[in-house]
DNA sequence: TGCAAAACGGACCGCCGGTCCGTATCTTCG
DNA sequence: CGAAGATACGGACCGGCGGTCCGTTTTGCA
């Protein structure tokens, strides 16, 4: 009876897990769908209100649309978020230094939290959206325990192994998207100065006084 | 005609804004709220999956009465938290040292964030509950703005003032509750554990080293 | 060109925060 | 003590949101 070779069969075994090429009008509504949810993040002072129906109609498509290339709504942020993340991703893993591999720690930990900095603030709007997903914690994102173990590693070469973990997050939770919101929101401080007072803060946390 | 002296004129001129005695089953309902609403967050694992309509019917009340009583959910997170937070904050005010006034400021600002954080960690749910509240950030709410103040105050007689306004921001940020509840959360750390490494990264931001 | 798989889209659902207003309760004053 | 006015009660009700469902349309392949 021929058991009826309908497989499918996927090659998913190996454990490659690469979706098997979508269809044309699937990979333009879903770039249309980003386009407009990261236009209407950056426009709306809330994140809380810009809807799902919002941007299945700002990207020119139904809400089932959205709904089918995304899953949920923190999804659609994640993938925004992650998309924008990306370069600095990449810097940070096989670019040159002071961001890259091969950095001093004394040197790469400043510079890794200046550029987390950097781009919490020139992409508050999406930082905030995600943060602020409300369901709990920003700590559930995957990729915060990245940036984390790659604080806490460059961290172990100057603190004790327990310190280097919890300075790891203190440090982020220096740079919090709603914290850079507020300071920069309420009191008015822009980047450049923003930048400054982490800069010295992070020194005093590393014990680098001061210096040349 | 008589002009109908119908004023209730409320003395309110003199700026004096104490609501005129409220009704005897008011009252008790508002403390029967408070209560269900506490136990309610204290009881779920999320802020989230405790509805208004939850709290009202644990309490007794009608939904209607849950609003009169605190107008929406954020004031009455906001209540049952400033209730809870209350001996810490006369204590902080008034009280003998390290966390009274008249405290040094290296004694001080350790003493102050090791308070902070053990309400915190004690008080995990309402802290979430208060910080998740959606809307827009947690620092909006006005007893955060007390606190920053005090901390700011405490650091200006160590620190230049821009510095010690950045880093009152940070090290509060070190004990945002969502951070607090993950590191306890997922890495089984215990209380005095996390006392003792905030402990340790104050000092390093204080630049204290050590000492007895 | 024909056909099955895949994607589309918008009506629809359950739920939640918040409102409204007829009814019940308290308080005060004669 | 009794009645009237003020205040609070409570739950039916509303608007809107995230998310689902399924009949219809598009696409890719042979």
């Amino acid at each position: 009876m021929t058991v009826e070779r309908k497989v499918t069969v996927e090659t998913e075994a190996g454990g490659g897990a690469h979706a098997r090429k979508p269809r044309k009008d699937a990979a333009r509504n879903r770039a249309a769908l980003l386009a407009a949810a990261d236009d209407l993040f950056a426009r709306c002072a809330s994140p809380e209100d810009v809807t799902m129906s919002d941007v299945a109609a700002a990207a020119g498509v139904g809400k089932g649309t959205l709904f089918r290339a995304f899953g949920d709504r923190t999804a659609l942020i994640r993938a925004l978020y992650a998309a924008r993340l990306e370069p600095l991703e990449r810097a940070v893993a096989e670019g040159p230094p002071p961001l890259g591999p091969g950095t001093p720690p004394l040197e790469r930990v400043p510079a890794l939290l200046d550029a987390v900095l950097c781009f919490k603030f020139d992409h508050r709007h999406l930082a905030l959206a995600l943060e602020g997903t409300g369901g709990d914690s920003p700590y559930r994102a995957e990729h915060y325990e990245r940036w984390h173990a790659l604080l806490r590693s460059a961290l172990a070469d100057l603190l004790d192994p327990p310190d280097a973990d919890f300075t790891a997050h203190a440090l982020l939770a220096a740079v919090r998207a709603d914290l850079v919101e507020y300071v920069a929101g309420t009191h008015g401080t822009g980047r450049e100065e923003l930048r400054a007072r982490l800069g010295e803060f992070v020194r005093r946390v590393l014990g680098t006084t001061g210096g040349t």
